[in-house]
DNA sequence: AGAATTGCCTGACTCAAGTCAGAGAACTGC
DNA sequence: GCAGTTCTCTGACTTGAGTCAGGCAATTCT
């Protein structure tokens, strides 16, 4: 790694947290404990499951549980059983609590006028799109890609988003029936891969590799999250497929694609693959591509 | 404050404390309190005095001398009484010490290389210009600018390196007695202003504003310490005396400046001075500027 | 020389933020 | 209907990160 690069991330690693993490003592931490504070934000204005609160802010159930009682306890809160299944306990915010809720995001945009007002109009233009990118970035480095089982939930998930998008894209409809769908066999070890990427835990798309040629991989199935979108993640799932598949001795990937899906056409174009005559007979696609590869180690 | 900006400041502030301050709990936080690592990395190669290390980290005094005692039950620092002075003590690393702080250096670099390496070659080059950008820009928001009396502690360490800063710059020397040198006095008010800019605490800036003439006023001993140059502060300095004097009454701005010195005349120029003939017989100037303003409320 | 100040340390707190091990209610599968 | 599982709560802890008041020693002021 690029010595140079490090020391800059160190660096604004520090005058990051310095910056912004007084201020937001200084503001958010003002006469709420953080933790309740956090916990005030993510429930939202229509209320949430107690476990999905702990999932994503990653905390001990007792100790949420105990937040809960405090934040309950100062009126903000309502904690009940959920309807459909009464172990499972659901919170939703009162008047007095939507109100407190204002009042953090206030201090929010106190916190972030206190960063951006002793800066001149141009320089602000400047920090704000520099902040966007950094953003942007790293929430891409935040993405995880792992393998995982075709017939796992997170990834049953994504291939239901996958199937709706296209029902939505192509002017013919997609009845998955009707095309040359891969069961979930042919996408799992030895027969294949299964990749998904998530972000904080939460599925945000998902790529397959079929090895059934012993000359050909064959990409099936990539799918990004709306919300993941622009992140470089199509291109990530392309690298990985191409090391997997070269790994397993293949000197070829290929791929088809959907006129529709031009975003999926230049991706495929930028990596590397031509378009070439078509090598099956599915019969939603319009485009065919392949790419050599070198096989790995 | 444009709602635009503020939103994405929020959105930065989220994704960034999230990020990075998850990676460094688990990257730094691991085997020593953040606390005592924060020390360990600001007592530096040299050591410190221990009441230079409280203000820098804006700590009590009395946390302080128990963080370090435990880093002296260790056997990572030392602490002494300063040769000159016994009631001030001094710190500095043993030899454990330092290969701790090489860990901690370690683990920082590692925080980095987690950031960056999920990205493709290109992220990263964007990411860590924008970090960059981030750093550079949050820094200078984080420079605060106020009135002080001229003869402050902090106003004199300004002016010697002003002053021994115009003496390596001009080929003739610089003898501050040969030059129209305003005195304290002038620069305090009602007969002047003086401000100084600092960056957590420390002066790295000054410019004061002679009111001697009821018509004119007088931009003098403007000085931006090398580490906080390209932060826009020179501009802030000649805005906030604008101000100042279109407050006092006066209609035109004025200052005369070396040849030396092209950055402060493209500034000057940039901020809508016009060069003007001599307006004054001070002999280390050999540009004379000026601009009118709108006499304040 | 005596008084005031400075710099540091100590003891006695507080508070947030968790962790861990049960316990008990509610649900699911058989 | 029973066993096992899931979800939450409770009590009993730990740790880190401070704060605050007072006190001692060294230094400076008068």
């Amino acid at each position: 790694m690029d010595a140079a690069h490090i020391d800059r991330v160190r660096h604004f690693n520090r005058t990051v947290t310095e910056r912004v993490g007084v201020l937001q003592n200084t503001y958010l931490g003002r006469d709420r404990p953080l933790g309740q504070a956090r916990l005030l934000w993510e429930i939202g204005e229509q209320g949430q499951d107690v476990r999905r609160l702990r999932e994503r802010l990653g905390l001990d159930s007792g100790y949420v549980s105990r937040l809960l009682a405090a934040l309950a306890a100062d009126g903000l809160v309502i904690v009940e059983a959920h309807p459909r299944d009464r172990r499972v306990r659901t919170v939703r915010l009162t008047a007095a609590g939507r109100a407190e809720r204002e009042v953090l995001d206030e201090r929010s945009d106190d916190l972030a006028c206190a960063l951006l007002e002793p800066l001149a109009p141009e320089q602000r233009e400047r920090l704000v799109a520099a902040m966007a990118e950094v953003d942007r970035l790293l929430t891409a480095s935040a993405v995880v890609v792992e393998p995982a089982d075709p017939g796992h939930p997170d990834a049953r998930h994504c291939l239901e988003r996958y199937f709706a998008e296209l029902g939505d894209a192509f002017d013919t409809g997609f009845e998955p029936e009707r095309s040359l769908l891969p069961d979930a066999g042919e996408l799992r070890p030895p027969h294949g891969e299964f990749l998904i990427a998530r972000l904080h835990g939460e599925p945000v798309g998902c790529v397959g590799l079929k090895l059934a040629d012993p000359r050909a991989a064959e990409v099936k199935r990539m799918w990004v999250a709306p919300r993941a979108r622009r992140l470089g993640l199509g291109r990530r799932f392309l690298v990985a497929m191409e090391e997997r598949a070269g790994a397993a001795g293949r000197s070829l990937l290929r791929l088809d694609t959907n006129k529709a899906l031009d975003a999926a056409r230049s991706l495929y174009l930028a990596h590397g693959f031509r378009e070439v005559a078509p090598f099956n007979d599915e019969p939603y696609a319009h485009h065919w591509f392949e790419k050599s590869i070198a096989p790995g180690a």
